[in-house]
DNA sequence: TATTGTTATACTCTATAACTATA
DNA sequence: TATAGTTATAGAGTATAACAATA
């Protein structure tokens, strides 16, 4: 069935796509992990390190660990909290934020290289189904979350 | 950009599928590699631990590992190899064949669903678009590896 | 009393190296 | 000599629990 065949290809690129980034980032000494936390920092401005834990899902204490590295490659820093004295800021590096501006370049690159010669529209009738497959994925698994629920 | 929000939404979905995935799998004991093993038995037959290694691209030691938590499960078995008496064959239990099967009836349940309502052109035109993104990206990437080659 | 971040500790996943039995 | 699998060991990644400083 073709209907299968799509959903084979979509995990397929999304194996692809996952494996590349994460060789391109430990060429230069970063992982999945770290890299979510600069973007965050990058997109959302000054974080609390409460904040960005919330946000990647993990632990506060391991934060301290991926902040610590980040500190180490000089890409962030840390600055007390301008209101609250229990916590800090973390903040990023010129060198970080140049980092994160040259990620932010290369993936509209890719993604320009990878729908080269396609219409305006063509690109715009894939996107709103691909919309479509995301949402009714979110309403399946609120679905069973709710099956959970009453299970349990 | 549509074509950077279309590779945004690619990416996005592909973290849903993968976090969905791993919570089903764990619900029921199991992980992305132990899966992978037993999908790989079941599509290819009684294989070796070695052939596993090569299949997974992990370390014969890591396969010995998987094995284990398998057998445990009774998901499993080892059998002595028909002509080579260092290797064993890995087949699959009763009870590990019946749940390869269920899973790719959810497999197919889930695409469906994900699809439902479209028309089966609509369907063809978006995995031929898909097609050629993956096409274009496995390109570019060993073109990567390419000048990687070269640099070193 | 609750929250932020850290010290101490442990668990999971996966790898490398040395070894046994067999090819 | 090379290969299949295992024993022993170690490293990365991430979690839980207890604690200090502050809210």
């Amino acid at each position: 069935m073709h209907r299968e065949q799509l959903f084979d290809q979509l995990l397929h690129l999304s194996a692809l796509l996952q494996a590349d980034q994460e060789r391109e980032l430990s060429a230069i000494g970063l992982n999945t992990r770290t890299t979510h936390l600069m973007w965050a920092v990058h997109h959302r401005g000054p974080l609390m390190q409460r904040e960005i834990a919330d946000e990647m899902q993990v632990t506060q204490r391991h934060v301290t660990t991926l902040v610590d590295e980040l500190i180490e490659a000089h890409l962030v820093y840390r600055e007390p909290h301008p209101h609250d004295r229990r916590a800090v800021q973390i903040r990023l590096t010129e060198k970080g934020t140049s980092l994160m501006e040259t990620m932010a370049l290369d993936h509209t690159r890719l993604a320009d290289a990878l729908t080269q010669g396609w219409s305006d529209d063509e690109v715009a009738a894939v996107t709103s189904r691909i919309e479509t497959v995301i949402a009714r994925f979110a309403a399946l698994v609120d679905e069973a979350a709710a099956e959970r629920e009453r299970t349990a």
